[in-house]
DNA sequence: GTCTATATCTCGATAGAC
DNA sequence: GTCTATCGAGATATAGAC
């Protein structure tokens, strides 16, 4: 692994258990075995360190979740795999969820460009379109369907996290709460 | 207004803008109109002011909630009030609710005693304790229950202060996400 | 690119008069 | 209880050798 890899590999675990404020760049730095003028060369200031890192790790989601979805699948068949695979990604990437999440409440989130956003919510938003097009979804905002979606997935996941359940009782947990967030949002009755 | 809460508005208001991390004491003093060794005086440290305006803002907001609530009527009725209140108190108290999240995904909140976050929790889990026992939920886990009624009203919180909407609108947003929410939890069919 | 050494600054917290 | 003044620690970022 290069520097700059190490450097970010040991910022996220640093952050994640003493918070930003918490985690001086020279901890940082020995924690990546690295010098500490090192981490100026790779990030010009401690913010640029904390949002590139955000960035990655976005980046890193949406390309497994674009790696996962069949764009010849139906609609439904979609939203599942990324509701189910988001789920497994988070659990396998704790860190980097929880991080995610950290960012989101701080003031750093304001430094992320316009593009950047755009970028990681294409996929989503896409989706989300479709399905209000269609008619599959009931006629509500497609922002709130988009939210109460986000949301739900967040809120499973901590149930995950919080409980140790084994891998086949998890992905019972994951199709279930996905059934009960079908029949909320589509006009399908059963 | 005394000036501990004096102190207490003006690190809220400092915390939610610039972060924890970002708002020294020295300028919640001098925004608070008191002298820096007095924030000293009520506060031993940073983080016992900052973990002490997180259970004040915790103790309003279910103080209100027990307010509203009313122990004679059913259990969906009870349901909703909680439902309604904690975003009418969420929409009216911003800077409150923002504050509660970011405290959650901060070093801080293991700083919170277990006694503390029982207080906390105990009118929403005697609530869910009742749906379950009464068999008016569907046979899943309690946890999990409590985790997406969270998340949703997180979810509904976002879109509200997202979108720019009447009041009535608002209503109509809280009461529709509600029948929602509580025909995917329960087991009444439509 | 990487290191050591360090400049510069700011912050949290304290001491002590009133 | 409240203020002024300040200490000491530790932070980010830079300079310059290799």
């Amino acid at each position: 692994m290069d520097k700059e890899k190490e450097i970010l590999a040991a910022a996220l675990k640093l952050f994640v258990e003493f918070g930003f404020h918490g985690t001086p760049t020279s901890k940082i730095a020995k924690e990546a075995g690295v010098a500490n003028g090192t981490l100026f060369h790779y990030f010009k200031t401690k913010e640029d360190l904390i949002v590139g890192l955000y960035i990655r790790i976005k980046e890193n989601l949406n390309g497994y979740l674009l790696s996962k979805v069949d764009d010849q699948s139906t609609l439904e068949t979609r939203m599942k795999t990324i509701y189910e695979e988001s789920l497994q990604w988070a659990l396998i990437h704790r860190d980097e969820f929880y991080f995610i999440q950290q960012f989101h409440f701080s003031p750093h989130l304001a430094k992320v460009s316009a593009e950047d956003i755009e970028k990681q919510t294409r996929l989503h938003v896409g989706l989300l379109g479709e399905g209000v097009k269609s008619k599959i979804f009931k006629s509500l905002p497609v922002g709130l369907i988009g939210t109460i979606l986000g949301s739900q997935l967040y809120g499973v996941y901590q149930y995950l996290v919080s409980n140790d359940l084994s891998a086949s009782k998890q992905k019972q947990v994951i199709d279930e709460t996905f059934v009960l967030l079908w029949e909320m949002i589509t006009n399908i009755k059963q």
